[in-house]
DNA sequence: ATCCAGTACGTTTTT
DNA sequence: CGTACTGGAT
């Protein structure tokens, strides 16, 4: 399926086949949007292998595992059989800390922390100091100490530099965060870099080690590196400077997260022999696509000007949706790609629809529902975050590592064991001065007087439950998964549950387990412990499957690197794109249309930017104000197509409403258009499954038999059915349950 | 210890 | 509009 190198070779342009042919010494390749720069990377480490570098001596970091994955398959098809390290920096740190451990002062069975996770510590940190930092928000003495290990700062220097009141309180906390990291055997998401860098700075036996054993290094994405991973590729870079990079400063949109854009821009500087080649040809967009989206990026200041040009087509215009509200936009832009579809234009895994914001998929999601439209949101992570399966794997990061303090409160008294707030205090006061693990002080619970009964029990309980599963994990991490879920006595719980939504909970617990398996399965010796590390690393993208024939929906972030035939991007509007938390900074607002500009430049043949004139925010609805970006297009390159409800009207009613006061837009709220509590009439609101329930049908359950529905509530995924069985009465989700209807 | 009602509070973007 | 956390009652 995929070509060879020398048929591949040869349809390369110059540039392109110079970046190829490069073998030693440092390299930049600055790679406009679209400009083939997968083929060029994949191409260059066939041909590093060609010239005789041994596989296991090439380093290739990427930017997410699904890219990494999908490089490692077209080398693979390229080059069969040869063994490549091919990840992102964060699973590199992961295997360089769990191979160095020992030497580091690490234990190698560390436990990786999550925003979550560590914003948890964050709050222990100041409990138990009983610092007052009313003042500040944990999130935010989170959000500082990240900044600071990403600018390499432990903290001691941390703590140097603290000039400001609310510095010195971070300083403080991040000492407290640290040493609980430590006693808790926990690592999170910026040690996996910070780590490896400062072993690499401090230890020149290890650098030199690891410089000889990467010798060549090649970076995609580059413009998204941070300090620490610019320590890393520099670190490995001394001795054998063969490093490339590859990236585009346009395309930079991490720079929140730390990264450093100077760190492309410094590449010369920093690599004075650097070989710089220059990708400005694009083979993904049509002229019409690529004209507007380089005019619009024109208007950053601080940026290397690039002169980007195609061999596409034409091309039709860039469209510019007008919508009344959020609603009608999500409905409008599903209704129109149904009919591209339906009318044998395009498949739908043909489309893509982009947001600023997470938060503005749930309109998406109700449109799709509602004209059954197939469609996958690109956030594979939120499945792992939903409650229950954060407590199942939380019980396996805790038989993994006992220390870990984090997973321990989260499952202790779920199910509950009786174990209350207070106990839990007891608990911690006795293990904290002898540091102790939570769970070594549940084991010893006796000889703490102050907790005693049903809780000193309960303690006891659990504390035998995970000797007890702790014996069955080198079973398949699907088997250790459904004893975790059946002895913790967490399936009883929900199963017994009357609550509506605890079968759903179930549902996905389930779904965990066949997770777990589909992972062993494909590379059976991988463990748990694996399934953990993965789940924790992986990311949005990583979820996505394009071979799935439907719409893809993820944020502008999660699209880099992705391309489609049709783009929509919905809510463009002051505010949103750009963000009004990013519109004060020249570098934020600059950022805000990077990220617009890489939006524009997944699209191949057709691309619209849609906006609304009203939309819902914090469940008021308000006037929205066009983003300024929308005016940075060539006017002539653009069309504009009026799809407001007042426009088909052919009334001035929008002239009407865009006049009136605060108080008649509340009206407007009333009449039920945006966010009526009231279930819309059900001829607008067909169900989400193909099966139509009423009251009072009768249907067959796999488990619970024949049974009468009594109830339905809800609406589209989150219809809701209660039914009666002889054994009682049961509550489920009409898109999820096994149901079907009994004739008769 | 647990449950529930009431309220404060908040929204980028993610490895 | 949600949710996440608090403080009360049971």
């Amino acid at each position: 399926m995929t070509p060879s190198f020398e048929e591949t070779f040869s349809r390369l342009t110059e540039p392109q086949r110079e970046a190829v042919l490069h073998v030693d010494g440092p390299l930049l390749v600055l790679a406009g949007p679209g400009s083939g720069k997968t083929r060029v990377i994949t191409c260059r480490v066939a041909n590093l292998i060609r010239q005789g570098v041994r596989p296991s001596q090439i380093l290739a970091i990427t930017f997410t595992n699904k890219a990494a994955g999908e490089m490692r398959q077209r080398v693979d098809a390229m080059l069969p059989g040869q063994r490549l390290w091919i990840s992102t920096f964060h699973a590199l740190g992961v295997r360089l800390l769990r191979q160095y451990a020992d030497r580091l002062g690490l234990d190698k069975n560390f436990t990786i922390y999550d925003q979550a996770d560590r914003l948890r510590v964050v709050k222990l940190c100041l409990d138990s100091a009983a610092m007052d930092v009313s003042r500040f928000t944990p999130d935010a003495i989170q959000g500082a100490i990240s900044k600071a290990k990403n600018q390499l700062q432990t903290p001691d220097v941390y703590a140097r530099s603290a000039t400001d009141y609310f510095k010195q309180i971070v300083a403080q906390v991040y000492e407290v965060y640290e040493k609980k990291m430590r006693d808790q055997n926990a690592l999170d998401f910026d040690d996996l870099l910070l780590w490896p860098a400062l072993a690499l700075k401090n230890d020149a036996e290890l650098r030199a080690e690891l410089d000889a054993r990467f010798r060549y290094v090649l970076i995609d994405e580059y413009q998204d590196t941070n300090k620490a991973q610019y320590a890393i590729a520099r670190g490995l870079s001394v001795d054998y400077p063969n490093l490339c990079v590859v990236g585009d400063p346009d395309q930079s949109v991490y720079r929140w997260r730390g990264s450093d854009i100077r760190n492309i821009l410094d590449f010369e500087r920093d690599f004075p022999q650097a070989r710089v080649i220059r990708l400005e040809q694009n083979f993904r967009s049509t002229k019409a696509i690529l004209r507007v989206a380089d005019h619009l990026i024109a208007h950053n200041e601080d940026r290397k000007p690039k002169t980007l040009f195609t061999a596409n087509d034409e091309g039709s215009k860039v469209g510019v949706l007008l919508c009344e509200n959020g609603l009608e936009e999500a409905d409008a832009v599903v209704a129109r790609i149904k009919s591209a579809v339906e009318a044998g234009q395009r498949h739908y895994r043909d489309f893509a629809i982009l947001m600023r914001l997470n938060a503005l998929s749930r309109s998406l999601e109700t449109a799709f529902v509602r004209q059954r439209v197939p469609f996958q949101m690109v956030r594979g992570v939120a499945f792992f975050e939903r409650k229950e399966n954060r407590d199942i794997l939380a019980y396996l990061r805790l038989l993994l590592n006992p220390r870990d303090d984090i997973s321990f409160l989260r499952v202790v008294n779920e199910p509950a064991r009786g174990i209350g707030k207070t106990s839990l205090q007891h608990l911690q006061a006795y293990a904290e001065p002898r540091e102790m693990s939570l769970l070594t002080a549940a084991e010893q619970v006796d000889k703490i007087p102050a907790i005693k009964g049903k809780a000193s029990l309960g303690l006891k309980n659990f504390a035998r439950l995970l000797t007890e599963l702790r014996e069955v994990l080198d079973a398949t991490p699907d088997e250790v998964m459904r004893q975790v879920i059946d002895r913790s006595g967490y399936r009883r719980m929900l199963k017994e549950s009357a609550e509506p939504d605890d079968q759903e909970r179930l549902a996905n617990v389930e779904e965990l387990v066949t997770a777990a398996h589909q992972f062993h399965e494909e590379d059976n010796s991988r463990t748990i412990s694996d399934f953990l590390e993965n789940i924790t690393l992986a990311s949005d993208v990583d979820g996505f499957d394009e071979k799935q024939d439907c719409v893809a929906v993820m944020t502008l972030h999660a699209a880099k690197g992705l391309e489609f035939p049709v783009v929509y991007m919905i809510a463009n509007e002051q505010g949103i794109l750009p963000h009004e938390r990013s519109m004060k900074e020249k570098a934020e607002l600059e950022e805000e249309r990077r990220l617009a500009f890489v939006g524009m430049t997944r699209a191949e043949e057709e691309l619209y930017l849609s906006y609304a004139r009203m939309r819902e925010f914090r469940g008021q609805t308000l006037y929205a104000v066009p983003s300024m970006f929308l005016e940075e297009l060539p006017h002539d390159g653009v069309e504009t197509i009026d799809l407001s409800s007042s426009a088909n009207r052919g009334s001035g009613a929008a002239a009407s409403w865009r006049s009136q006061s605060a108080g008649a837009s509340q009206g407007w709220y009333e009449t039920g258009f945006t966010s009526s509590k009231k279930p819309a009439p059900r001829t607008v609101d067909p169900n989400a499954s193909d099966l139509d329930y009423e009251v009072g049908t009768m249907v067959h359950h796999d488990v619970y038999g024949v049974g009468r529905i009594t109830d339905i509530s809800g609406h589209g995924v989150m219809r809701k059915l209660k039914i009666r069985f002889s054994t009682g009465e049961r509550n489920f989700l009409a898109s999820k349950a096994k149901l079907s209807i009994v004739q008769g």
